[in-house]
RNA sequence: GGCCUGUUGGUGAAGCGGUUAACACGUCGCCCUCUCAAGGCGAUAUUCAUGGGUCCAAGUCCCAUACAGGUCACCA
């Protein structure tokens, strides 16, 4: 009796792992190419943390010609989510991400999801059992509990290592008298490791981290047949050739691990970047954030808010690469992909996540968008999330659109529309029916002088077919005939001589618009608004000021 | 408890042995102005968690302490 029988006792139909190394082989791709992957549960959707950590695969493979898959990890099928798969890669197509390759287009080197590639990862255990570098182990639930306590009781490291590893020298007879007798057991790897000898992490973006080396058996194939998450990172990422593996820094400590499983597998190690945790403030304490706690973890919350994705990457980017920021300001025509990412520029600590600062970046985004897409994709937006608004501007995309044009096509155009939903909160009094709503009071609308007389002003001045000058003209004049000062100087120096400031009139226009004190350019909105309806929404001001 | 990482302003951060300690967000002034937004100008860290050490020179290197985070499964 040998390795040989009990391997073949253990795995009887499984290929040769070198009929595996010829069916992957290397892939040919260009000096510095980074082949990279991403690899989620199939949780059944994305949330800012994956599309993190995927965009950070994605751009670092796509800028070095490379090549990034996506796989999915679900060897854990307790944790199956109906539709998990299906959810993730419709996230990822709705947030136009896309990679090279991946469960639904396939590529040669699949199957991309892991409950597939059983064999795969037997076939690899099986070389282990034979070589004597795996076994297995028939310790039960119960026994690995008492030699926890055990361990716990005499302060020693606890864990299945060295002498604590009660089958890692059972007899081969023994052993195959135990599968025979139907015992359960799983695959456990007989770790060459030895804790006092320390290995080097050279991570891509950490540095160089020292580590005891990894001296515990760990479990390599499952009771159900499927392997751990270990020992598929290395059967997957070597057999997939990835070059870089880029995730989560909670990984960092298993990397012990990782590093022996190649090494015994006789792999060549891939290169890996940690990526410092996307954190959030809880009160006065920082934690990861997560998907199940935090609103703003889900990619929902921005697109209810009505931020567009595109917002969601440049933030991404921001936090992604610390000098992305200053250059995507310095280089405002360009796009992110334009821009080159690289590991010594991504952040080791953890990262805030801060909202206002994604509305910030929001707002900039939306002050280069012309006013057309603005309309089509507020459209879009108000379709899904606001049916009253998307009823009033879905006849008549003119309207809309020339009062998102107002202060647009300049220079420095207004920053003030941060989202889909900004639209209707800046807008909203130019529709009557929104503004015939009871709940929106004039807001300050006592003035120490007579107002009846801008009805004067709409009546016998105003004249919608002037130029922007000559309405501010007009608007001086008027102004200055009832007692207004025109110059700002001269009201500031001798303010008891008028009624009040140019300023102080125009705000009675723009209360009696907008309700507000607050607007975009006066002349705009007026001519937009119309004549005729104008007249008719003084009168209902007139009536209700004087009421109040 | 073991192992690993981090700690720079109100916030995110740059910084890699010699800088007036970038930049962005926020906040506050002033200017411009029909209001707001934007824009312009200026103010916002004598100091880089604390205590030692190395060095002509330390936020930057070393050691301790404190605090925070990660990880120690037949989960990924």
């Amino acid at each position: 009796m040998n390795n040989n029988d009990l391997a073949n006792l253990i795995f009887p139909n499984v290929k040769d792992s070198n009929y595996y190394e010829e069916l992957y082989p290397e892939r040919s791709l260009k000096e510095g190419a980074m082949v990279t992957r991403f690899a989620p549960s199939p949780t059944g959707f994305v949330h800012m943390g994956s599309l993190y950590t995927s965009f950070s695969n994605l751009m670092l493979a796509k800028q070095s010609g490379g090549v990034v898959f996506l796989r999915i990890e679900d060897t854990d099928q307790k944790r199956e989510v109906e539709n998990g798969i299906e959810g993730i890669i419709r996230d990822f197509n709705n947030l136009k991400i896309s990679f090279d390759e991946d469960p639904i287009k396939g590529g040669k080197y699949g199957p991309y999801i892991q409950s597939e590639r059983r064999e795969i990862y037997q076939s690899f255990a099986k070389k282990l059992i034979i070589e004597g570098k795996a076994y297995p182990c028939f310790a039960t639930e119960e026994e690995l509990k008492n030699l926890r306590e055990m361990q716990e009781l005499n302060k020693e490291r606890i864990g299945y290592y060295g002498s604590w590893a009660k089958y890692r020298n059972l007899s081969i007879e023994e052993a195959i008298t135990k599968i025979k007798n139907n015992e359960p057991y799983i695959i456990r790897l007989k770790s060459p490791g030895d804790f006092n000898n320390k290995i080097i992490l050279d991570d891509c973006i950490k540095g160089k981290i020292e580590m005891p080396e990894n001296d515990m058996d760990i479990v390599i194939i499952k009771s159900d047949g499927l392997p751990t998450y270990h020992f598929a990172h290395a059967v997957d990422d070597h057999l997939m050739r990835t070059t870089h593996v880029i995730r989560g820094d909670e990984w960092v400590s298993s990397y012990p691990i990782h590093k022996q499983l190649f090494e015994v597998l006789g792999f060549k190690e891939p290169r890996y970047a940690h990526l410092a945790p996307l954190t959030i403030k809880e009160g006065t304490t920082v934690r990861k954030l997560s998907k199940r706690k935090d609103k703003e973890s889900a990619i929902s919350f921005y697109h209810q808010l009505g931020i567009p994705d595109e917002v969601i990457k440049l933030y991404i980017a921001t936090i992604n690469n610390s000098s992305f920021e200053e250059w995507y300001i310095a280089n405002s025509d360009k796009t992110i992909d334009d821009y080159h990412f690289t590991f010594d520029k991504m952040p080791i600590g953890g990262s805030l996540f801060d909202l206002e600062k994604l509305m910030s970046i929001s707002k900039v985004y939306f002050s280069k968008l012309k006013a057309s897409d603005i309309y089509n994709r507020t459209l879009e937006y108000a379709k899904e999330y606001d049916n009253e608004f998307y009823n009033l501007i879905v006849n008549d995309p003119l309207y809309l659109t020339n009062l998102l044009n107002i202060e647009r096509n300049i220079e420095r155009p207004r920053m003030d529309i941060g989202s889909y939903s900004d639209v209707k909160k800046e807008f909203w009094y130019m529709f009557d029916e929104l503004f015939a709503k009871e709940d929106n009071p004039y807001q300050d609308i006592t003035y120490p002088y007579d107002i009846s007389f801008i009805k004067d002003y709409f009546v016998n001045i105003y004249n919608e077919q002037d130029t922007e000058e000559e309405w501010f003209n007009k608007v001086k004049d008027y102004a200055s005939s009832k007692g207004f000062a025109v110059n700002r100087k001269e009201y500031k120096e001798n303010p008891d001589n008028f009624l009040g400031n140019i300023a102080d009139f125009c705000s009675i226009i723009r209360v009696m618009l907008t309700t507000s004190n607050t607007s975009p350019n006066m002349y705009d909105l007026l001519k937009i608004y119309g004549k005729e309806r104008l007249l008719k929404r003084l009168d209902k001001f007139l009536n209700d000021v004087n009421k109040g």
